[in-house]
DNA sequence: TTCTAGATGCAATCGTGTTGCAAATATAAT
DNA sequence: ATTATATTTGCAACACGATTGCATCTAGAA
């Protein structure tokens, strides 16, 4: 059998294979298109060392695994990036988040349009957190 | 000498005219149109009552006063509420960090375009968090 | 199997925001 | 102006998320 995908991925970063690691990355590979808040995968993951995990998390985003995502909430989430992603374009794509069952979903097709800025600025990045109701709480 | 601003809206709002209130209303009023952290009104004030700025903040908030900024950082900005805020209506404006000065500056006439959603889903509320450098950084 | 840079786990700490409660005070009533 | 009272303040204590320092452990290479 071939390598798993955990392990391909962490290989292409030069990052070693602990089982914490493949455990969180399993995670986000499960939910490819949501984020997930530390906590949440705290218990999830059942007993895990905080400071472990909030380091590992630290270390996925500075390779480009992971990215933080802004939903309007005041929890910290993460998601795995897309391939758009990992270009890192100034163009994100946008994130909803379902009042009612607090998932927060990548929008990764979301064409974003351009917004009208006051002279002199200078855009970099675009965060467009939606929230509403999601198709399984309607 | 007809009434101060901060007197007529902390008036129109029945709230009562405290010392802390009045200081705190005037950062919002000098600075219009750019949220403030915090801690940095914390510091511009100089040796208040941490808690009694938190709920000076949330009474504002909650009458409409001024509203929370999410620009992308983890701080908590607060902006005072323009016109248009005050109608509660479910599209904001958008909000611009400067990378550069950190100063966030809310864009008042920025017309959101609507964003493309999958299925089902309800739209309740839009933040754009837009970040870069802003005219006095260039 | 051994070696070592890198990863982990614990204790301690920091920062932000909150609650309970007694003391102080802004406003309204007298 | 004085009094009454509901609101507001300020302190202590706390809750929670996140971080740092350091000794120990381990994944991967030699």
């Amino acid at each position: 059998m071939g390598p798993s995908e955990t392990e391909s991925l962490l290989k292409s970063k030069k990052l070693r294979q602990t089982p914490l690691r493949i455990r969180v990355l399993e995670q986000f590979l499960s939910k490819a298109h949501s984020a997930i808040q530390i906590g949440k995968l705290e218990e999830d993951l059942g007993g895990v060392d905080r400071i472990t995990l909030y380091r590992t998390l630290k270390t996925f985003e500075k390779e480009g695994i992971i990215h933080k995502v802004i939903d309007g909430t005041q929890q910290t989430k993460y998601a795995l990036c897309l391939e758009s992603c990992s270009t890192h374009t100034q163009a994100d794509h946008a994130h909803f988040l379902c009042e009612s069952c607090g998932e927060t979903t990548c929008l990764a097709d979301s064409s974003i349009q351009e917004i009208a800025l006051p002279k002199h600025y200078k855009i970099n990045k675009v965060q467009i957190a939606l929230s509403g109701t999601c198709a399984n709480c309607v």
